[in-house]
DNA sequence: GCCAACGTTGGC
DNA sequence: GCCAACGTTGGC
């Protein structure tokens, strides 16, 4: 089983949302390394981090699971989608994506501000990098039980 | 709203 | 294949 966190703009779609729909298809990804993450690292059963980001705090807000392997997104396929690509031929579909299945909000927010604040005991956290914006990034085991012994402890004041 | 970071596009 | 221009992300 492999471990990823997942961004989301909650304006779009938050974990609120997901909690209500149980499971949302991950359309939209149009970044290659995203999507090679995807198709070449998810698996029925992988854990994500539920990520707030573009918003105030931005931050870890619940946990969900990946439903099965990646397929494609027709969205690309679709005209009228913000997301289309005309140069995508479905029967080589160039964008995948996951289906991705709500399992629990965290007991508190893991913001930004806190997870820089555990940057030396998260080791290289992708999420810190500097000018990262990947949508989709890998997550250690070591990263997430790190993470979840967070989530028990009480938050900065 | 600003802007740093960085991916993509397209002229050459 | 180089690289300048442009677009997007996302924290601040």
């Amino acid at each position: 089983m492999n471990f990823w966190l997942m961004k989301s703009e909650p304006e779009e779609f938050s974990i609120d949302d997901l909690e209500r729909v149980g499971s949302e298809p991950w359309n939209g990804v149009r970044n290659y390394q995203a999507r090679n993450y995807m198709r070449d690292g998810m698996k029925r059963g992988d854990r994500v981090l539920f990520y707030h980001s573009n918003c105030q705090p931005p931050g870890i807000v619940g946990i969900a699971r990946i439903a099965g392997k990646a397929r494609p997104d027709p969205t690309q396929f679709d005209p009228e989608s913000d997301y289309y690509d005309p140069g995508s031929k479905p029967e080589d579909p160039r964008w995948l994506l996951v289906d991705v299945v709500f399992d629990r909000r965290l007991r508190r927010l893991l913001s930004l501000d806190e997870l820089k604040t555990h940057a030396e005991a998260l080791g290289d956290f992708p999420l810190l990098r500097r000018g990262n914006r990947l949508s989709v990034l890998p997550v250690t085991a070591e990263q997430w039980n790190y993470l979840i012994k967070m989530e028990k402890q009480h938050g900065p004041a």
